[in-house]
Formats: C-alpha cells, structure tokens, sequence
DNA sequence: ACGAAAAATTGGTTGAACCAATTGACGGCT
DNA sequence: AGCCGTCAATTGGTTCAACCAATTTTTCGT
C-alpha cells in the first residue's frame, strides 16, 4: 500500500496478479532479491513461509514451483490444539458428522469408476497378504474414496484433518488397534454396497456402524 | 530417527516433547543454532515456518512465544485453491452441516448462561445503534454463541474456517452484502427460541433458514 | 524508592563466499 | 543423424561475520 508491503506479500500479489497456475515456475531467489530491493536470505525466509503452507514447492537446483496446495500443513496446529485440551469425544463426534455427510453424498454422486476403484480395494483388502498389515491406514483410504466419491473438496480437507488427528490420539495414548480386520472388510462392504443402491439411509447406517467399531479402540483402553 | 531430523521437525519435537504451554518461550535463535549444530540462519528459516502457521510469535527484541494457535493462515492457501476452480458450494455445504450439527447439539446442552448471553446480544442487536454497522459480523458473533453452547471446540474450528473463508470469499468477489437486518434479527430470534425450547427439529430449520437466506448474497450476484 | 540512562539481550538484515543438486550445452562416439 | 557422457552454468542450501533495531534488564543518580 505504502509502497512498505512486506516481503511475503509482495510475493503473494506477485502469485496472484500474474494468474500463475499449478506448476508454474517462480522468479529465482535472486531475482526476487533484486527486484524487491532485499537480500536472498529475508526473500528466503518468506518462500520458506510460504512452502510451509504447501504454497510453492522449493527444488534445489531447478527453481520455485507453484503448487497445488493441499492443507496437510494443518496436522501440526491441530495437534498443538488437540494437546491444549481439546477432548477427545469433540473430534469423534465431528468426524461423525462429516463422515455421515461424506457418504450421504457419496450416495448421490458417486459414479461408475468410484465405484469400481471401491470394489478393487475392497477385493485387495479381502486377501491374506493385505491383512497381514493393517493397521487402521485401509480404514483412512476407503474414507478417501468415499470422499472423493461425495465430491466435495472442503469436507475432504475436514475429513483428513479429523482422521490425521485420529490417528495421532490414538497413537499419543499407545493404543492397540483391537478391531477385527474381517469386520472391517465386512464393514466396508456394506457401505459400499449401500452407495451402489443409492440408498443414504442404509449408508449413513453402516458408516457409524464402522466408525463405532473402530472407537471400540478407546473404549476397551478405558475400561482397562 | 537417524538423528538427521530436519529444523524444523527438532523444533516442533521440541515444542511437544517439553510440553511448552500457550505463552512459554523457546530458547532464542542463537541458542537454538547452537543445541541444533546448524546455523542461526537456517534456524530461522525453520521458525519462520513456524511463524506461517501461527505456531510460534517472534517478537523482535523479545523472543519466541508459543501461540494460541488461530487458523487464519488457511487464508492464502485457499484463497489460491478457489481461484483454481474449488467450487464455492463445497464449502457452503460444509458450512451447513457443521452448523446444523452445532445448533443441533446447543438444543442438548445450552445452560441459562449461553442463553443469556444470546438474549443480551439479540437485543442489542435489535438497536438501531447495532443495526447501522452490520456488515455480517454479528451473524458471526451469533454463530460462536450457539457453537459455545453446543461445547464442541473442534466444531468450533471447523465453523470458524468455514465462516472465515465464506467472508474472504464474499470479498474477493466484491459482493454486497444485501440481506436485511431486521430479517438476520428476527432469524437469530427464532433459532434462539427453538435452543430455549429445546426443539432440535425446529432449531434445524430455522439454522438452515437463516443459512440460506444469507446465502441470497450470491445468487443475487449470480442474476445479474 | 523512584526514574532515567546505559548495557545487555534478542530478533532483523545484509554481503560474501562456498556447497550441492539439477539442468543444459557441448562434443565425441556409434 | 542420433545417442550418451562430460563439463559448465544455473539455482537452491548453508555458513560466517558483522551490524542494525527493538526490547528487556541492570545500573546509577537523585
């Protein structure tokens, strides 16, 4: 405004005002240097804010790249949260929420090739070799693929932020995962199936279902 | 692991391993260099990272304190990830279910002290002192009340994202703000009512009610 | 005991130099 | 001509030393 825009913001508008697109390279760090009158090192602490927010990607010896952000980069602030005190019951009953909403959707939208991709993992996951190494990640990639079924990026964000914090709960506390790997299977064909017949009631159903068989975790701590 | 963690994973180690509280100070720059064997300038570039998700508040002079983290910084990510093409009526949707499943728990579980404060506000609202600077932020102020009432902090973020990105988004796309008052008024006094009486049913609707007429934002915009 | 001045602490910024990964150009070989 | 390896140029990664600027702490005079 000033003409005192800080660093960081001037190489925001930058990204903005010249419509990069995913991929697109940046000016080098001694380009943006010289242009904005600032030596490397402070343009380098704001690309590197930057690249903390999944904004650009920094390659050594190629250039800055813009990228397309996903918003992992809310694992940590969220787990500093979760530690401050936030209970637990509040995250279980929000990812209830979404995931009920999630799969609602999914019932709706979901289309032949989500389907398909549903029916091969959930084939793969029938197998002994897959079973022997389950350790709650199929539960979090069947939840993707319902997401993405549903169609809606931002519940997806919410979805992954619950289950990232999820996991990390249930991995501070030292729990087992106590779950039936055969129930869990069981579990996602019955969501699965209940998608296939459009039918949001039967779905919404199952889905609790499987994630109050995966809270089963917490409970058997409790009464421990 | 191989005791080649980066920076910035022996800061945030740090942070979670010494149980730093909202407010306590990390070791300055220099120390930090020192403990980690690296320089001072590559330590920055970590803390700055940090400071990118309002993790951490560098204050010049000063030091490092740890931050009641708010999550603002999502700001510019999506602000970029719309401009892409995300649509909008993801995160209007996302919005509705997060505050239908607040509202819905504020029936359960609002004490006399949330409903008071929500009275006092309403009627002050109903002044014609308030009703000269509304520009959207007592919808919000309302909605915290009724996520407080409900006693779900992670709820709580999820609406504060939602509602924060829906503001930049009117924003950015230079709409006015066309609702009237006295309707906003009159919306929080029915969803209030419902909260007071314990109606689930009716709070729904009348969230769902108020949601979507403030949604006319748009499609006004869309008409023309 | 109070308050102003000075000193020490701590983050902010710069410049130069050199390391390391990647990319691109050149030239020889087939 | 086309392929491939080598070497040079480009570009980010890291360090060091020095100094500036804001804040905090100490000192000292009243």
């Amino acid at each position: 405004m000033t003409g005192e825009a800080s660093i960081l913001d001037s190489i925001k508008e930058y990204i903005i005002e010249e419509n990069l697109e995913v991929g697109d390279r940046l000016p080098t760090e001694r380009a943006l240097a010289g242009r904005l009158g600032k030596s490397r090192h402070s343009v380098r602490e704001a690309l590197k804010s930057l690249e903390a927010l999944n904004v650009i990607k920094i390659r050594q010896g190629s250039g800055i790249y813009l990228n397309d952000p996903s918003f992992s980069f809310i694992d940590f602030p969220f787990e500093l949260k979760l530690k401050q005190g936030m209970p637990v019951e509040d995250l279980i009953v929000a990812r209830e929420t979404v995931e009920v909403k999630i799969v609602s959707l999914a019932c709706e939208r979901a289309g032949a090739e989500d389907v398909n991709e549903m029916k091969k993992f959930i084939s793969y996951r029938d197998t002994p070799a897959a079973k022997k190494r389950y350790d709650g990640v199929y539960d979090f990639e069947m939840e993707r693929m319902v997401a993405r079924a549903a169609g809606n990026e931002f519940l997806s964000l919410i979805q992954h932020m619950s289950h990232y914090l999820w996991m990390k709960y249930v991995k501070s506390h030292n729990m087992k995962n106590v779950e039936d790997i055969n129930m869990s299977v069981r579990e996602h064909k019955e969501i699965l199936a209940a998608i296939i017949d459009k039918n949001e009631e039967a779905a919404v159903s199952a889905m609790l279902k499987h994630l109050r068989s995966v809270y089963t975790v917490i409970n058997n701590e409790k009464n421990n």
